[in-house]
DNA sequence: CATGAATGAGCTTTCATTCAT
DNA sequence: CATGAATGAAAGCTCATTCAT
């Protein structure tokens, strides 16, 4: 792969985008072709990797210049940063906006569950992309300031869930959030990530629309009987 | 990317690999040179992805030549799927290792559990392998005839432990063994997979040895719990 | 190198920068920015020459900004013309500024000769860029209308007391000013110029003060020696 | 100009024109390529310089390939470094050759003038690409192994002259051989290599025939007169 | 006048692949 | 079969320069 151990620096544009000072028409259109560079670059990462993905097709699709690339992002590796950066604060946004009923745990928690869900089936690129950024061990998301300081909201949230469950009874009081959270990912993020070499593995097709009701149906019984409470489920001995 | 449509013809070494038949110092100099080379694809492509492995830094890690390459797979994507069948092959061929005492589903279930959480951990090329073709959407693996007409012996022979867990009332009836297995599977597969990108998400390592054994804990306990029989769990309405 | 071949037409402040007519802030200011711009210039391109000089590294260092060197200069070559012709009217200018006692004219030549070693040493930049002129051929130079038609004032002053020296029996009568001005050119600026590569080629520094001073001393002592009178000098047979 | 600071690997078939073991045609094809292409080199980077010289340009006066200077020498660099290096090479070689008579220590001191001035004036690249390294500060120099550990055979060679002639009471005993030599040097190369910068500022041209030879002339009397005898020269006091 | 954005040509370098012994 | 040289397309990136306020 052979990336530059440093990205270079800052994009101009994206200092006046923050500030919101500058807001004339030239800024507003360095900000609609910094944009769009962003959204092509996500599209085509998420599809292709980061090495499989070209400059040129980046900027052909924003209907820019690579020397645009180079302009706000610095360099391939600082334009991928960024995707991954987007990436995160809009995934943050997402989960942030999941107004719970926390009266009704049960039913919030079957709504993270189909939140999450949903999320991986609508953003196929988010998937792609953290896969591709897992490969590189991470790399890429050590060197951005702005991503891993703030945990998950759902995390969070899910940990209050939790505690109003456990005091009404309705779930048992030893599973973390932390886990529980990851349960609810793996389960949607495995089988849709995977969807293509399971379907080969198994020698059928597992995204077919009822298969995929048939999961979604299955996490949410898995995960209500992983927090089942221990008067109800007596473990098999 | 910028695969070609369709790889060219297999090398004649091949063919001799596979009957065995000749066993003269040549032949087994260049069975030695194959394997190299397989050996040396799967790490750099495990490492960097298709696109980033590079042909150079393949055959030079198998001491040979990038001619040989050609020579003996015909092309960077006919070697690529040569080391995903190989992939394929040693995983069933270690699920079909599995001796599992029928007579005890419940630790026959504990024990698929486990060699499936220790497969993954063993064997890092397995997951980004897989995840470099999923991110390809299957294409290589469609291409591959001796890849997915053979359905997973672990799906079977898990089949056969829960049919007799049913049996003896230790099981519930209305889980399929594929569902159970991609449980198994994904619980597993994700946590391993995407370590880099949870840990910066979550804002701690999950990868500790401490977290690890918690982990498989939590997967064999929601396993059971997936499957504990209907007196003993009553779904939270 | 693709150096346009014409350079554009000057910038209108420079026309102001000349007759010094307007005086006001903004004409203060501009000239202040072209006067950055051009130290700036000189600085660089001594140190990387014409093609390796960039552009925004000059900006950049003035504090300035690219279209701003356009505005003033034209082109990059129209600014590296601008560079020389400064370079050579300091250089005049210091080379006028030589006050020689012609009643002394062994004083006033070893006055020649340190004012040349010392202007080189001090202004090493002189030596890179006119090294960089000439690896271009005289090219930029020759556009040059401000510079080369006034001959070297040192020549002409060189002259003047080579003059009084022959009349007075102190030095020979057969070398020309301009053979002499060269020697003492030569032996100062090779030296300096070539050290890098000297030093390597001898296999020891050459660089230090205690070999400037040694070299400098062997300066005047050769000029000296080349214009002794014949009487004092039998040239060996 | 930005120069990566470690040149890269060898160049394979280098190793083998060393050894000479592989003598068959491909070999020396090989090495007629790796010739054309160094002999290019030298001739653009002498006309260009380091940063103005193009790969494409070399490589297509070689009749070679891009690709080819990155296989045998790595870099644009390592081109670079492996012209000086044999720039370095041929004139080390050539003042090897240099057959003095040692019985007439003024004529064997006029050859080496000679010499030294025929050098400069028959390899005009040999200047250029000395003055492009000091542009550089030396830098590439320092990088190669093969330059500079051997002290020049002409600076030897002329400390044998002046032994000879000081015995004889040719020479005064004072100079030292280096000094001598880089009197000569000076005067040579100074003259020739800012040939087109002087004339500009003398405003004639210098480098006609005629001029040439008298200033050769002017270089045999300089170096006779600095090393004449105590008795037949007095200095002005 | 100053300033940031845009432009496209062209740069060095790398790649997968093939040729020729 | 092994080996080193050759090939040409294309990659990431930089450059001088111009546009538009």
């Amino acid at each position: 792969m052979s990336v530059p151990v440093v990205a270079r620096a800052a994009a101009p544009a994206r200092r006046n985008a923050q500030t919101g000072r500058r807001t004339g028409i030239r800024a507003a259109a360095a900000q609609a072709t910094r944009d769009a560079i962003l959204r092509a670059a996500t599209r085509i990462f998420a599809k292709h990797g980061f090495d499989g993905g070209r400059v040129e097709q980046i900027s052909k699709a924003a209907k820019s210049y690579d020397r645009m690339i180079y302009y706000y992002f610095g360099s391939k590796e600082g334009l991928y940063i960024a995707v991954l950066e987007e990436l995160y604060r809009k995934f943050n946004e997402a989960e942030s906006r999941l107004a719970l009923d926390l009266e009704r745990p049960d039913k919030a928690l079957e709504e993270v569950i189909r939140f999450t869900w949903n999320y991986y089936r609508r953003n196929p690129e988010f998937i792609t992309l953290l896969n591709t950024e897992n490969l590189h061990r991470g790399r890429h998301i050590a060197k951005s300031p702005s991503v891993g300081q703030h945990s998950s909201p759902a995390v969070r949230l899910l940990g209050e869930v939790l505690e109003r469950g456990v005091a009404r009874g309705l779930f048992r009081g030893t599973a973390t959030a932390r886990d529980v959270y990851l349960l609810i990912a793996a389960m949607g993020y495995f089988y849709l990530s995977n969807r293509y070499t399971l379907s080969a593995f198994l020698g059928e097709r597992i995204d077919t629309p009822e298969e995929l009701a048939h999961w979604e149906a299955f996490i949410v019984d898995t995960v209500r009987r992983a927090l089942a409470p221990p008067d109800v489920l007596t473990p098999a001995s």
